[in-house]
DNA sequence: AATGGGACCTGCGCGC
DNA sequence: TGCGCGCAGGTCCCAT
């Protein structure tokens, strides 16, 4: 699931590839990822446009434009390519005056496009939490430390911190040893201490290896992500832990699928 | 206030 | 081989 490293990725490759490109027609395959606004409208909007810079709010992929912003959410199974050739699943094309063509591709068409006059006005940035990866580890502890909530729910909450999703929070409990269950304001300060190093070393790790590839993420090449080899628990139901070797459970917490360790998680 | 469940979607893997 | 079913997951919305 494109998650933090997966934007931030397609974020550095948007950057070099479609800044200062200006937007010369839009074509609509599936017009239900156009969010709030009407397809004809957005267009209005947004053609004749140029691309002053990319950003990334927590999952949220942000092209300011001279005048107003686009915002695109990948969701569950959402992916950009920019390229000359057909893309399946392509739901939006963005034609650039320089040749260049940016595909919104989703497999689901559960991904969203949106134009705003200001995104930061953007209801999901405005009650986003601080940027996993800028949060410093007495934040990160005050943020969660007197939550009466499961921790693993809390970590998906994008309120407390942004960027964070279903594989990078079974990630970091495993890398910290603790259990998906525990109740956030348990857990010790050394305890958050070491969850805090573990989410930002993936994370970085993550973005090094642009991303992991879980069912349709690739970066703008159409390439898969490097860092799926590398996880530990996510979707390893069943297979021996790599630590212990005990098989890994499989549990809904908070709703959402969770795997982890018995034995290395407390 | 916080939590839980359903809705949005469709490709895929499973069982028969 | 082919068919039908249900899971997967980020966010929003509603109900409790």
């Amino acid at each position: 699931m494109p998650e933090l490293p997966e934007v931030e990725t397609v974020k550095r490759q948007l950057e070099k590839n479609i800044e200062k490109s200006k937007v010369e027609k839009i074509e609509f395959l599936d017009s239900r990822v156009i969010k709030k606004i009407t397809a004809k409208n957005f267009q209005k909007k947004v053609v004749g446009q140029t691309v002053k810079k990319v950003k990334r709010q927590g999952k949220v992929l942000i092209l300011e434009l001279s005048s107003g912003a686009v915002l695109m959410h990948l969701r569950i199974a959402g992916w950009i390519v920019v390229s000359k050739k057909e893309q399946k699943y392509a739901r939006v094309k963005f034609i650039f005056k320089n040749g260049k063509i940016m595909h919104f591709c989703d497999s689901r068409v559960l991904g969203t496009i949106k134009y705003l006059d200001d995104w930061k006005k953007d209801s999901l940035i405005q009650t986003m939490g601080p940027d996993a990866l800028e949060v410093t580890a007495l934040g990160f502890e005050n943020i969660f430390k007197d939550k009466k909530t499961k921790i693993k729910p809390a970590l998906l909450d994008q309120k407390n911190i942004a960027g964070i999703g279903n594989i990078y929070a079974q990630e970091a409990l495993f890398c910290a040893g603790i259990h998906p269950e525990r109740e956030a304001n348990q857990i010790l300060k050394k305890e958050y201490q070491k969850l805090h190093k573990c989410l930002i070393k993936i994370l970085k790790k993550a973005i090094e290896s642009q991303g992991s590839s879980v069912d349709t993420f690739r970066n703008i090449d159409g390439d898969d992500g490097g860092y799926s080899s590398f996880l530990k628990v996510y979707r390893k139901a069943g297979l021996p832990c790599p630590k212990c070797k005990k098989l890994i459970e499989n549990k809904v917490v908070g709703g959402r699928g969770t795997c982890f360790c018995s034995v290395c998680q407390k």
